[in-house]
DNA sequence: CTGGATCCCCTCGGATACTG
DNA sequence: CAGTATCCGAGGGGATCCAG
């Protein structure tokens, strides 16, 4: 029987968990969804987040084949990340993920309590 | 201005990312939208899972209220776990998730190289 | 301006053993 | 059957410093 790993590319969910298990690899799919960003625009764009952090993240949605990274060459460089044709089509996703999200919020609203982070069984 | 933690019920993104960056979330999720399942039940469905990882994720999944947990008070005892109803709405996520996730593995057929494992940058 | 190189820390997934 | 109690290692996120 396959582990979950070997059924990246083979499982759809399997492989869309590993795609989007990074901290900010959605946030960073739906900034890039509009328009092109340089480097310095996206670090601006997402709140709190590091240039070392950024970096990876970025490279690691390039190595699936989610976004392109084009380099300027001169002085100053400019480097600007777009989707993929498989990112753009990830737009949907990003679409069904965003309405069920808010109801998610709304529904969530009235509760007292949010929910507890992982391994907090108290 | 606020950090991503804090943007938990407030972006969907944010508040999506928490809730699925279980690495079993998903496929969970994708179990549950056909029928209950009792935990051994749900144990054997998915491969290479151990208890203690599957218990976790589902008191991860509950405590997001995605899931419900109904305990029968018997000898042996007997847990089903089903979809809540913010649960059943993310089935939407789940249908677009699949589409584009069959859609990714079919385009990187023809690659020769299955993307790297983060912060593997060789 | 864009990010490479290091180092650190903490969380999460998992292995193992035990229990009502 | 369905967990709980520990312990552990890997690795992902981040801080800091440096470079073309």
């Amino acid at each position: 029987m396959l582990t979950q790993e070997e059924l990246f590319g083979k499982c759809p969910y399997a492989t869309s968990q590993k795609i989007l298990s990074g901290k900010w690899a959605l946030i960073i799919l739906f900034h890039l969804r509009d328009h092109k960003y340089r480097f310095n625009e996206l670090q601006k764009a997402l709140p709190d987040i590091t240039q070392t952090t950024l970096t990876k993240q970025l490279r690691t949605l390039e190595a699936y084949g989610m976004i392109t990274r084009t380099v300027y060459p001169q002085i100053p460089p400019k480097v600007e990340y777009e989707l993929s044709a498989l990112g753009n089509d990830f737009s949907a996703v990003l679409d069904s993920l965003e309405a069920w999200g808010n109801k998610y919020i709304e529904h969530q609203q009235h509760l007292s309590h949010l929910p507890m982070p992982q391994n907090d069984f108290r």
